[in-house]
DNA sequence: GTCTATATAATGATAGAC
DNA sequence: GTCTATCATTATATAGAC
């Protein structure tokens, strides 16, 4: 499923092409430039796709279709990523690039990409608290939607202050990642931050309705 | 510091308005825009500033300022927010929204906010920590670094999900956000995430370098 | 299906009048 | 200091030849 695909039709190789120019550069990347990487002209693009919008459109449903299989295909992540689950050959280094690009750009395919993640880690979530290896929390699926989008959010801004992403070898970006981020995710994920549980049972008692709310966060100035 | 500064000079007035269309808008407001919003003409922009890219620089420079003042003059948040202290009126809401973008756009305005705010909630952490609210850490340093990125990127990714940001109204976007998120943040800062501490006592054993490394983060495929 | 050539619109940069 | 007018570039969209 690479793109050194000399075979495929014109309509695939440019779409393959513009999801790596995509991915690597921008979804402002030109038509133009996509051409020349898919070695195709221009023009070709509005023959079979019509617009560049519809060509994203097409970008963004592929994405997910492989992603979709990719998933299905390697699930056995170690518990350290419960709420960033990222395949990390090539393929799948090209397809996370793709989607962290998206959610950051924003719009209905970030949007899209986020609900999936945010439904996955809610299976994986749950099947690991009846294991007993993940303890309970009061409101499941807020919980997922929080860390998913702290799990996903810190990848988006690490890889946004970075040069840029070297799509060959993503693995390594993901190593650096992981590398400055697993003991704090470990510290984190078993010890916790406070030494107390005030701050819980003050804005347990506020949910209940049974006090005020608590020490807002917020001061008007 | 509003806006609505008749009385700035022409200089002023145009920096004020990038700021504003920056952060509404994004970076790629164009000179013409700007120069509207701020009732004088594009040309204005490159006697007083040359190119855009200065003014992008003068925008950013006036931010880090103002932000700098409005966090020194108001620090007094509460602990749920440690690592995601943002004031929270109309100017401190735009400085934030200027600075959100930024992060999320990349590139060494981005990287500088950023380190800003690292420093800071070291500085914050530390103390919280010296006066035993929250636990220690192995590496604080790079606990901080981690959850201000988990924290500013949930707040870049969930801004980038909504249709647009109103700069008159960050205060209920803002609350909108925490009380999505205050239940798990508090839990998970509470009373952590894992049943056991076997991931992280391997791990460490792994630093230590009395073992092999533990079930590897990633899978090649 | 694929290409070349062009239309049209927008942007940043610039020059010069007042 | 400020404005108007214009240039040069680049992008997408489009039309038509092969």
């Amino acid at each position: 499923m690479s793109a050194a695909h000399d075979d495929l039709t014109g309509r695939a190789r440019l779409r393959d092409a513009a999801i790596e120019s995509f991915a690597a550069h921008g979804f402002d990347e030109s038509l133009r430039t996509i051409a020349a990487r898919a070695g195709v002209s221009a023009g070709l693009v509005r023959h079979h796709f019509g617009t560049k919008e519809a060509l994203r459109a097409a970008c963004d449903a592929t994405v997910l279709g492989r992603y979709r299989t990719l998933k299905t295909d390697s699930m056995d992540a170690a518990p350290q990523q419960l709420f960033a689950q990222l395949p990390s050959s090539r393929e799948g280094g090209l397809l996370i690039v793709y989607i962290l690009r998206s959610v950051r750009e924003g719009g209905a395919a970030g949007r899209e990409f986020m609900e999936h993640m945010i439904a996955e880690a809610l299976d994986f979530s749950r099947d690991a608290v009846a294991r007993g290896l993940v303890v309970p929390s009061r409101n499941e699926e807020a919980r997922v939607r929080f860390l998913v989008q702290q799990s996903i959010g810190a990848l988006v801004v690490s890889f946004a202050m970075g040069p840029e992403l070297p799509l060959d070898d993503f693995g390594a970006v993901m190593d650096r990642f992981y590398a400055q981020s697993m003991l704090p995710t470990l510290e984190l994920y078993t010890e916790g931050l406070f030494t107390r549980s005030d701050y819980l049972d003050e804005y347990l008692a506020y949910l209940a309705g049974t006090t005020n709310p608590p020490a807002g966060p917020r001061e008007k100035t």
